[in-house]
DNA sequence: CTGAAAGCGCTTACAG
DNA sequence: CTGAAAGCGCTTACAG
């Protein structure tokens, strides 16, 4: 049988006090309550299974003590992984999340952007699908706490926590140079929509090819979509000079180039050597193990949720800064 | 510069209309608004970047338009994927979804139920992680639609969407014995906390191994934590008789599994055939490609929002139903 | 130590 | 076609 929600005043009538008491006791204000009716009120809320309306209490103090975190796409290992670490230190500090999924969707993204602001959560992180900054407008303009994560956006200015983009591909093509190889490739999804490690990626993979002296020849660097992928492979391994390393742009894109040479039997890294950026659990296990680039999860999600707790608490305007987290090269036998 | 929240009296304000009005407006009921004036408040909106505050509005509809996702551990593929999908039949219905994580802590997933409650979200979607009844019981008592994905929690009598566990542990038995296997040993996470996957696939290994006419031996069971397995795989590979073929009760198992075969060299299947329940992308191109069974992630998903947009929409008591899901064998080259 | 009253920002019959 | 008024369930100075 359905029970109506019980509200406060149910609870003062039942305990014999008044709503401002019982609202006294659900904020903890025990000071000038006398102990009597401290515990007369705690049986109420009991029996009655009494839970306040947050919508009722957000409309009133402003603050919900809860912050929205809006993720691109669920579906990334990486941002999962980046959630929860932000979630633990979030919770320590009294606050809590929810999360929302974009799924790749700038429209999407606009919706649940709407949606959290209604909720009037306390700060949004962020993880952009977009590159329209008008979306962030409204924030900005009413400076309610944001950080951005992973991926940054034309004209918006904010805390943001990233990967050094640069230092990765760095890292991964300086690996490929010192054991000799010459042509190598770089494979990451589409940019038809700017997006920041995938921009970042390349420009950088042409600064390190560069720095290492090496050609970047006009079918090194592609970007499209997974599905693809391994068509594009195809054609490159029909090349006159194929090339005999190749960097994947992400684990999706990896997964690809791994799942093609399993069925054309080109060896690894006899044949062709791999680095990946990403480090997916797998890479570990597999035969042969994959040479992997990493992104510090664990600081990236202490940071983000740092910054975003600052942002929260001390309303001054510091000024905003992109972190730039350092790579981390691990070595396996894939090259 | 920060700007104060606009709210509806600055819109009717300055829009020349009473609050009532542009209410009408926001709810998009036109009908006996002329166009004059659904102009003028259009524009006055656009002008002052005006959001309604959902909570002043919640607080009187008593309907929020969201739906609550308390999953168990958002590091999980198969939750992710699933999330997903309801996320997308849901949105079809005019709904939105907030996602909050348990972190397979029930402390945590009282926490965030007790949240979700307090923001009157429409209905709520869980993977649990306890198995408390009581922590539902408000939930049940006030009659706020819910279904459970993928565990049940004993004492709790709700819609539900899980794998026919049974079957899938059965079709991977089978497999192994039609290919000959006896000794076949089956590796799942702890039970400590009662975990209805866990439970029931080594019920149903058991039950298989009989209706296969096979023995199970004392040693052929296991339920441990993650960084206990490749110990214990240790141990069972030094037994006298150690198993000619390995069941894994989920993908972070099937990852201990074969990264201890990896470091000892142990062929697969030519040493040990290996079958895994939950098929995970690397599965396929892994060398060998591993036999899998697969959940009907799609269909649990749309399942599932189906379920609780019919308990939503007709509060009528529609007896409660538990909807088991077939599972699919993924023949590949691991046995 | 406790209560009466105003108010948060909306919605919704109802009157005109 | 539009507005005045009451009310959703809380919180918070303030008075006593």
């Amino acid at each position: 049988m359905k029970k109506k929600k019980t509200t406060i005043s149910d609870v003062a009538e039942k305990a014999g006090v008044s709503k401002s008491t019982v609202s006294q006791y659900i904020n903890q204000r025990f000071r000038y309550m006398s102990a009597e009716t401290k515990d007369r009120i705690e049986q109420v809320i009991q029996e009655l299974d009494f839970r306040p309306n947050d919508n009722a209490r957000n409309l009133k103090v402003k603050k919900t003590k809860v912050i929205g975190i809006l993720v691109a796409n669920i579906l990334h290992t990486l941002s999962t992984e980046i959630i929860r670490t932000v979630e633990e230190q979030l919770q320590h500090r009294g606050m809590k999340v929810f999360i929302c999924d974009s799924a790749d969707d700038p429209e999407k993204e606009k919706e649940y952007l709407d949606l959290l602001v209604s909720t009037q959560v306390d700060g949004i992180i962020i993880f952009p699908v977009g590159n329209d900054f008008k979306v962030y407008n409204y924030l900005i303009d009413h400076s309610i706490p944001m950080v951005f994560v992973d991926r940054l956006v034309d004209g918006v200015t904010s805390d943001s926590v990233l990967l050094d983009n640069h230092a990765a591909i760095f890292l991964a093509v300086s690996m490929l140079a010192e054991k000799g190889h010459e042509n190598i490739a770089f494979l990451t999804l589409p940019i038809d929509i700017p997006i920041t490690p995938r921009l970042e990626r390349i420009e950088g993979f042409k600064k390190a090819m560069a720095s290492h002296k090496l050609e970047v020849r006009e079918d090194d660097i592609h970007s499209l979509p997974r599905n693809q992928i391994q068509e594009k492979l195809a054609r490159i391994f029909d090349a006159e000079k194929p090339p005999t390393a190749i960097v994947a742009g992400n684990d999706l894109v990896l997964r690809e180039i791994l799942s093609y040479l399993k069925q054309q039997k080109i060896s690894i890294p006899g044949e062709v050597a791999i680095v990946s950026i990403d480090d997916v659990a797998y890479t570990e296990f597999y035969e042969p193990s994959i040479t992997t680039i990493g992104q510090p999860i664990q600081q990236m999600g202490i940071k983000t949720a740092e910054l975003l707790l600052n942002r929260i608490t001390n309303s001054d305007q510091a000024p905003y800064i992109t972190y730039r987290f350092a790579p981390e090269l691990i070595v396996r036998s894939s090259c």
